[in-house]
DNA sequence: CATGAATGAGCATTCATTCAT
DNA sequence: TATGAATGAATGCTCATTCAT
């Protein structure tokens, strides 16, 4: 290995370590009250250095938002994996429970993913940025789109959209998942988070149904 | 009119111009990046008049944010009762078309429900404020359970816990509405967010029925 | 009684109402944390009526400082009359007595005084009152300094400058009332306020005798 | 020197630069009236440098407040020791006249000690430190209780409290020091600060005489 | 490369004073 | 005469970013 390779590697590690640390900091304080300071210090790191893999801290935000869409998808994949494409209902629900599974075990990049939607961090990330984030984001969707096209073809579901069906249904359970994050209005649905999540998704699954 | 009344009066006018300004200015540029200078501002007041009716920057967001419920609730309401108890499903869409008008004739309003309801200002806010908020807010969302309760007991929808239903329902549209206020999203989905809103209404009405 | 009169009556008794007021609320929070609002409110009249009568903060505190040193020359002179002018020491001690009542019956007045003498209002009184309260206090002190006088005649005091002499113990006096103020530091003392305050007293008089 | 100490020392003399200013701005300011921009314009540094060495305006003073505690018992300790043990009564003038001297070469010092000791810092210091400064205060005042132990021992003066004594002594000089701060009050007592301050030593010492 | 000291714009909040009623 | 609503200057503290070492 080239010593040039070494130095990359090293470089490669240390955008690792502001990136993990930047998650931690981020999910515990939210991204305004986040500071620069608080991430090095987690990282280890002298304040100045962030400045040298990063050009702000909004850009080191970015970077999580694309780290965190690529490890929901690579869940998505696995579970889509996982089952014949013969049976789209239970791709479908391996699925909604690999995205129950990433809200639960990566609280942080959910919360990354959903605020991003919102577009809280609009003022920070360069529109390109934005844009490759959003193409990223709709190449995920697209496995559940893909698994609902089956259904469709398979006449398991009523023919339709299966794009828009797939965004529906990840909306759906998006807002299940963001009604359940608040403990008292959870409390007033009488159910815990997944039981929510999971009426929410046999409802779309019965309203996709032939 | 007695002087007090009128003294009374302009108290109120006066609060109500503070309330409209913050709205304008929390939403521009949502609430942590809002300042009072700039809500006193555009109110056409000095900055200390602000802290004559309001004891601080959250106070006036927890008004505004009992201002939005108030406002939804009454469309809910309005909506509700233009349609005969007998057909659950033509209330609940004219709640969901509510719910739409409301989100796009005052997004403000609709911006800081939503915000509220993720939690971005439990700092902020009194925990007694905010649980009179959550109180007031599933009162709200009791219209549409009663909308589902009715349909359960004529047999037109599953029977089910009509409470929970109009939660998956309420975060089901909010999903979709979410989705919709992206618009590159909105072009991903190859519908505009009213056809996108009503495609999920439509599919979690599908859902609930017998 | 002429209709001006009783207006006079009023204003005075409007005026003595603020400074009551003002006296507490000094007292209370010290002079800068000290508001106007909660001196009109004490007052139970509205803020602006006390620029009817003061003409600022500072006016309400200069006219306070002059209250004061009046109620503590009447206690002196009280004191001083209750004795022989042949016993010039039971005299001083007497003296002594009433102003340690002083401090203990009106600490705000006597807080006041030596907040005073310290210079703290430099800044907010004129000139001219300043040197008003001044001679004024020094009239005070020559009550004193006749006592000891009157004892250096007598020979019971060793002959010297009996206005120097006053001065000497009331700048003892009042550094024995300042250091038992402090709850720590007279506990390092191992004596209670009032011990400490006659030893300092007895020191002094030993100090004078012939 | 290894660049860890240069760092140190570069540190240890901004910290001194911060004290040295602030020392200057409080005294002529008094501390309320003292702004934070102000004494980091003195230091010649930005504002926000000032919060980098220590975490509030009332921390700065606090460590003032230790400094002048430490040039005044410097100064003492100095006067004690070039005075025999034999001839209590010399060493508690060397003491009252260095005590003088540092009223005369360090008044913004004396002015802070005075201050403290009235309770003035109370809100803004904490406890602990508080209480630190109480008992560095009183390590000091016992340098003079301990000369008068001495002279009490030798039979020179007469029996006692020798801690009492060292307090009132200190009182009454502090109160001379206060009263001679005020011109008009110094004429008044025709005589020069210095002069005052002697006369007073001279009665306390005639006081505690055998 | 790495550091962390320095910066200074920015902000919520307070309060003495004014003035229209 | 009395009021109290309105004002806006003033201030302690934070933190993203820069840059000399």
């Amino acid at each position: 290995m080239a010593p040039i390779d070494r130095r990359e590697q090293g470089r490669a590690r240390r955008r690792q370590d502001i990136l993990a640390a930047a998650r931690v900091v981020f999910a515990q304080d939210g991204f305004r009250r986040a500071t620069v300071d608080a991430i090095a210090q987690r990282a280890e790191i002298g304040k100045g250095t962030v400045y040298l893999y990063f050009a702000s801290k909004e850009a080191v935000l970015a970077e999580l938002v694309l780290q965190a869409l690529a490890d929901l998808s690579a869940r998505l994949q696995a579970a889509s994996e996982h089952c014949s494409v013969l049976h789209p209902d239970h791709k479908l629900r391996a699925m909604a429970e690999a995205y129950l599974a990433f809200g639960q075990q990566a609280p942080d990049y959910f919360w990354l993913l959903n605020a991003f939607d919102r577009g809280d961090f609009q003022a920070g990330v360069s529109a390109e940025r934005r844009e490759q984030i959003l193409i990223e984001s709709n190449r995920t969707l697209d496995l559940v789109g893909q698994a609902i096209a089956d259904g469709m073809a398979l006449g398991l579901f009523a023919p339709g959209d299966p794009h828009q069906a797939a965004g529906v249904l990840w909306a759906a359970l998006n807002g299940a998942l963001a009604l359940a994050a608040h403990p008292i209005r959870r409390d007033m649905m009488h159910a815990d988070a997944s039981a929510l999540y999971f009426a929410t998704f046999d409802l779309c699954l019965r309203g996709l149904g032939r």
